[in-house]
DNA sequence: TTTGATAAAATACAAGTAACTTTGCACGTA
DNA sequence: TACGTGCAAAGTTACTTGTATTTTATCAAA
């Protein structure tokens, strides 16, 4: 089997079949005005009888456009789920540096509606032109926000949250329900009886947890226990994200007082928080914690033993071509795939060296 | 956080800056004679103050070669393991076709050492640029095929299996042994009882099976069965790839006679041969099996419930990125990261929908 | 005949490459 | 000493594909 690149027909060609100038060419592909209805017709039957691919990249060097992205993310620490996605968007201005390319973030409390807002706000203001959109809890805001972009004609890409009723250049994130439910048949597996215990972990703040993806992973998970194992007990622990001394005395008590849960499971990146808290409080206490995303905190912990399995999704590759979508798209005016939901993978101490991300 | 395009040296303004012309400063970047001492040190003292970094497309563009980028890689059925990474390749040729490029696969029988070597006679006739190499059962062929390219100083890329001895331009591939060890992880998970029975099903071909890797993933079961699973006695069943009746009457007779057993795997993608077996030949027979790759086979047979694990490594992506880093390296002239150990995902009924490939 | 507007060609540019041309110097011979 | 030859060195320019601005041509109306 041989691929031969034909040799390809330029402007220059089109502009002497349909004998005009290349100027003109370009005035009828890019849809100017200032072209004769006789010009016109020349240019479209040749275009109509051949197969013209421009060369994106010849086009993208030749317009010298510079190209201004802006992002909006979740505020987060520097060993996160969202660093690693921030890093891979970096990585993409890195990469496609030879084009013209400018690249802005703007970081919103999660907690906290109205920081959204104020940063919505400093985004457009810095007149962006493409935007990557984090997700956030209320859709009646998100809604807003994604109005003001299509009234200026912004393209966007969604990161995490899909919504149907949008129309963004790109979506990439995980299903976050049959997520869930994945994490339930990897629960099935590791209990052995069919009446354990099992508790999740939440970390809350302002009453509810960070995000819709961990609210849904729970639900997925939920589901799944229920048609599969519905003779075990399942515990409900509310964590608190801001207070660290809170939360060991809450888990203190919740394990003295439940001898029986022998699994645990977060559906957030914090899994290390029981996992360290139970290596280094109850050493001899054994329980099985299944947790979300293969941060740094959590890698250690499946290394170590203390955590058993994650469930992972390769934020920084998210981050990395959800920014070479939007490149493709703005910058080499290719057109994107919408929606890419990723893989969900499972992590253990067996196959966590390989994870690469 | 902000990241401005810095607007760039060109060639242009190091010329200006050191007193010479652009093609003296073009000679001088790359290496080429007619260049005086003291130009070559004008030049010199500017490139050492700046930090030059080419526009690598614009350079592409520029030099107008045509690249000839040729493949060998084992024979394969259209529904396969190599027939998703030669679409990879292929989409990288299409990803990629702005830029001049040609791109030629050759086959060789994976069961046959001589059709490997004049394959080779082929591709080396073809005179490519380029090369991307396939997995080869016997070192000494291979190496003796790299010395061949190493002498006409082409590059080239491995794929699936890595030699620490040689030099490829990059490296895609999972590790075998490891992801073995993963296998009887999950073995171990889908177990409930400590002394239980598995089969292994081999597909053999001339004697052997067909690669290092299948060779090498059942080692690294085995360990990790003898570590964690001492009890477990597994069987051996040897089927052949190119007799699909005698491959029915083997599978009867061997489950017919060993009754205990209730765990099946496969360490190449024919885990499909086995599953498909039991749901029509012996539809009351529960057997747990576990197989490798996604092929649609697998799929099928991972959603109507005959097969329950398999592991994969996204071929389609492994190609097209094995494909874009040679087009980097050998194209754009940026340097590629060597080696790529893909992760080593579980699929099950719960996420497949999700391992797009 | 001039003015104005539109159409279309010509051209400069993006960044870099490479073929081609010119310059400058050393050396040789008349 | 004058001139020619040869060659290294360095400058100029055309080229890659496509974009976008400027210039020129055409035609109708005043």
């Amino acid at each position: 089997m041989s691929i031969e690149t034909q040799s390809r027909i330029r402007i220059k060609d089109i502009a002497e079949m349909s004998g005009v100038s290349v100027g003109t060419v370009d005035r009828v592909l890019h849809g100017r005005t200032n072209v004769s209805k006789r010009s016109l017709e020349k240019v479209q039957k040749v275009l109509d009888e051949i197969n013209y691919v421009p060369n994106h990249y010849a086009s993208a060097l030749a317009s010298n456009k510079v190209h201004k992205f802006a992002a909006i993310l979740p505020m987060h620490e520097a060993d996160s789920y969202w660093a690693r996605v921030e890093k891979g968007l970096y990585e993409g201005v890195r990469k496609f540096n030879d084009f013209k390319i400018s690249f802005n973030v703007f970081q919103y409390d999660p907690f906290n509606d109205e920081s959204f807002k104020s940063e919505c706000d400093n985004l457009i203001n810095s007149e962006p032109d493409a935007v990557i959109i984090g997700p956030i809890f209320n859709y009646n805001i998100m809604k807003n926000f994604v109005d003001r972009l299509d009234k200026k004609e912004l393209p966007y890409a969604l990161l995490d949250s899909n919504w149907s009723d949008f129309s963004p250049i790109t979506f990439y994130g995980q299903d976050s329900i049959k997520s869930g439910e994945f994490s339930g048949r990897i629960m099935e597996m590791a209990i052995k009886g069919d009446a354990d215990e099992i508790a999740i972990f939440r970390v809350m703040g302002e009453g509810r947890v960070a995000s819709r993806q961990q609210m849904n992973r729970e639900v997925g998970f939920r589901n799944y226990m229920k048609e599969h194992c519905p003779k075990c007990k399942i515990h409900e622990v509310n964590l608190y994200a801001y207070d660290k001394a809170g939360t060991k005395e809450i888990l203190k008590e919740f394990f003295k007082e439940n001898a029986e849960v022998q699994y645990g499971v977060t559906f957030n990146s914090s899994i290390h928080l029981v996992g360290e808290f139970l290596q280094t409080e109850m050493p001899k206490r054994k329980v099985c914690l299944m947790g979300y995303d293969a941060v740094d905190a959590n890698v250690k912990c499946i290394k170590d033993g203390s955590v058993d399995f994650l469930i992972a999704q390769h934020p920084h590759d998210q981050g990395l071509n959800c920014f070479r979508s939007m490149f493709n798209a703005c910058v080499l005016h290719i057109k994107q795939k919408r929606d890419h939901y990723v893989s969900i993978e499972l992590l253990t101490k067996e196959n966590i060296d390989f994870y690469t991300d």
